[in-house]
DNA sequence: GTGAAATTAAACATCC
DNA sequence: GGGATGTTTAATTTCA
């Protein structure tokens, strides 16, 4: 691809700067330009072949217009000849004209027949997005088409109109010629219109994905338009105009320079004379729609919106030589960045920055739509338990804040909801990462510091169904929250190995393994007592024992430790997020302060208030203030195997989850005791 | 560095 | 007899 930019770059500046020679070497450059044109693919699946058999039209009708022009060329000569022996001024007033048709047809892809569309959608190769995109696009193309007929028809009548002028000896030729300008003016404007409006489907395309743009390839559907117009067409669409400005200039009928046809033929003037004398005729690459009274106008108001000048600055990209006015600023434009293959380099270069900031855009924009809307179903769900949000859990006064190492980072499933509750200090944010990279890495936090593990199981709740991460919950907070969930607050040893499959996906594997883990918790524990029923033994908890069970490990003043949190806890996994978002996109850190989300802010603010609630609440009761329970595991080696689910968890959760549904049924073991164990696989 | 708690693994017993 | 359930022990890991 950048052998076969470099390749157009060439071609393009040998039409421009080697178009010397040749009587119809302009009609050649303009021929060598559509080729190279139209072989670059930059349009993948059946985009691409779309766009071959475009560029494959217009090259066929660029051939047909240089035959055309040609033959009325000659026609034109002819007839000149006829009428008078002298050579007109007016007829290279006019071939300049003449060659715009083929940069018409150069840069507008033509419209798709029928039968190709019908094609396309027999193959179904474009989803019906990328087909509403391209009809809206080939509806673009259609009305150039019609722009360039009528450019066309435009151009006989001009010649019919010198024609007769030449015929009528010298009569006033200026307001004919300010006819013609205003009419071309018009014309360039309408074309300039077309060309945006073709960019900007081409964007559109490029955003869905349609058109590919790799590095270093300038050959975007777009460049073919500013390429292909800048080092001639433009140059001559303004000498067109130019030419026909001044009477001046109409009357130096032998003046070539105005004539870019004539230079060719002449073989000897080369074209940047052209830039010269036309300095917005290309420049930069930007079409000009200045009018030539505009042009004269003033340059302030150009100053004034010049994107290439500033505060007296050139904001050429690594530039910045400074110009006292408008004009030295035009003349370093000129003189520094005129079109040559620097330049052209250079501006290559800012397109592929614009196209990467935009592709950058448009993933951040996706990432922070993903974001609100995880946000915003957590927060419209209903709140069964009205406690805290767990961010609190999160919370360490000691050193794991500062051991926020990549291992203990939170594993980030490819889920669409990941845990609004980070599992540790580390950046809660949704990545690209596989849940099955989770390391051995086990973090357990939540029934430390009092934190209800009810909120977090709730707003996890989909997130911890669906990513095999596991929960940073002990086995006995877990079985106490399932039995805690039990409209009796009791369950068999089956009821609660149902619930740790239904609520996690992490207990869908290695069911020996944490099964064992669970009875053995149940055994250990004194908080887990087993009751003989009339069908069998359930368990239930004694909150008193549960909450005996760790002795208070945070000391010193709760109001201070609660401040603590508050102004660590919350900011810390927003900042994180944040910084490791942009830190993943290769964005510069940017501080949180620096940015001023409000959202966030507000964000973090509810969070901070439900803290506060959730840490006067604790400390008010005092019976759930033991948060010096030790860490829990909070990942297990990974286990590539994947397992089909349980079909149990169709079940309600709780409903009947009774000591008088206590049955055989409830076989929890059918799809997960089974299993080999897989720990060692990592 | 240490101790407590949690986790994991295993053996064993009991019951259905 | 096999599996589920329950108990116990030991090694290891995690973290305050």
């Amino acid at each position: 691809m950048m052998q076969e930019s470099g390749t157009e770059t060439k071609s393009n500046g040998s039409a421009i700067q080697n178009g010397a020679s040749g009587g119809n070497h302009l009609l050649e450059c303009s021929l060598r330009e559509v080729r190279s044109n139209g072989e670059t693919p930059s349009v993948e699946i059946g985009a691409a072949d779309l766009a071959h058999l475009q560029q494959q039209q217009a090259l066929q009708v660029a051939r047909q217009l240089l035959l055309q022009q040609q033959q009325q060329q000659q026609q034109q000569q002819q007839q000149q000849q006829q009428v008078s022996g002298l050579k007109s001024p007016k007829r290279n007033d006019k071939q300049p004209a003449l060659q715009v048709p083929v940069s018409v047809a150069m840069m507008t892809p033509q419209v798709i027949t029928p039968q190709q569309m019908q094609q396309i959608l027999q193959q179904q190769v474009l989803t019906p997005q990328q087909l509403q995109v391209l009809l809206q696009q080939q509806q673009a193309l259609m009305l150039q088409q019609q722009l360039q007929e009528f450019y066309k028809k435009q151009q006989e009548q001009l010649q019919l109109q010198l024609l007769q002028q030449q015929h009528a000896g010298k009569q006033p030729k200026e307001p004919q010629q300010q006819q013609v300008a205003t009419q071309q003016l018009a014309f360039q404007q309408q074309l300039l219109q077309m060309q945006q409006l073709q960019q900007q489907h081409l964007l559109s395309l490029q955003r869905q994905g349609l058109l590919t743009i790799q590095p270093g390839q300038p050959t975007l559907p777009l460049q073919p338009l500013a390429q292909g117009m800048i080092p001639t067409e433009l140059q001559q669409l303004w000498k067109e105009v130019t030419s026909s400005h001044t009477a001046e200039e109409a009357a130096s009928n032998n003046h070539s320079s105005l004539d870019l046809s004539t230079t060719c033929v002449s073989s000897s003037a080369p074209s940047k004379t052209s830039l010269i004398i036309n300095p917005h005729a290309s420049t930069n690459g930007q079409l000009s729609v200045h009018t030539p009274k505009r042009e004269s106008l003033s340059h302030e108001e150009h100053s004034h919106s010049h994107p290439l000048y500033g505060h007296g600055v050139c904001k050429w990209p690594g530039c910045e030589a400074v110009c006292e006015d408008f004009q030295s600023f035009l003349k370093h434009l000129n003189s520094e960045h005129a079109l040559d293959d620097r330049s052209t380099a250079q501006c290559r270069v800012q397109m592929q920055v614009v196209q990467q900031l935009e592709l950058q855009l448009a993933k951040d924009k996706e990432r922070l739509q993903a974001m609100m809307t995880h946000l915003h179903v957590k927060s419209t769900e209903p709140k069964a338990t009205p406690q805290p949000l767990n961010l609190v859990s999160s919370v360490t006064l000691s050193k794991t804040a500062s051991e926020a190492s990549p291992q203990s980072l939170p594993h980030t499933p490819t889920t669409p909801t990941a845990p609004i509750t980070p599992v540790t200090q580390g950046p809660s944010v949704i990545t690209t990462t596989s849940m099955h990279n989770v390391g051995p890495i086990r973090r357990r936090y939540s029934d430390k510091y009092n934190v209800p593990i009810s909120s977090d199981i709730a707003q996890n709740q989909e997130f911890y169904k669906n990513a095999e991460v596991r929960p940073p919950f002990t086995y006995a907070s877990l079985i106490r929250q399932a039995i805690l969930e039990s409209p009796e607050k009791q369950l068999t040893l089956n009821e609660i190995y149902n619930w740790f499959t239904r609520m996690f996906a992490y207990f869908r594997r290695n069911a020996a393994t944490w099964k064992n883990a669970v009875r053995h918790n149940l055994s250990l524990h004194k908080c887990f007592v087993r009751v003989e029923n009339v069908k069998g033994a359930v368990w239930t908890v004694d909150e008193l024992e549960f909450q005996k069970r760790r002795p208070q490990k945070i000391s010193g003043n709760p109001s201070l430790i609660k401040n603590i949190q508050t102004s660590h806890t919350y900011c810390t996994p927003l900042n994180a997020a944040l910084q490791a978002s942009m830190a993943e996109n290769s964005i510069p850190l940017y501080t949180t302060a620096s940015m001023g989300n409000p959202t966030l802010g507000n964000l973090a603010s509810a969070m901070r208030e439900e803290l506060n609630g959730a840490m006067e609440h604790t400390n008010s009761n005092g019976s759930d203030s033991s948060p010096g329970r030790s860490p829990m595991q909070a990942m297990h080696p990974v286990h590539v195997k994947e397992e089909p689910l349980d079909p149990d968890e169709n079940e309600g959760p709780l409903s009947l989850v009774t000591t008088a549904n206590h049955s055989p049924d409830f076989d929890h073991d059918r799809d997960y005791e089974d299993e080999p164990v897989n720990e060692d696989i990592e």
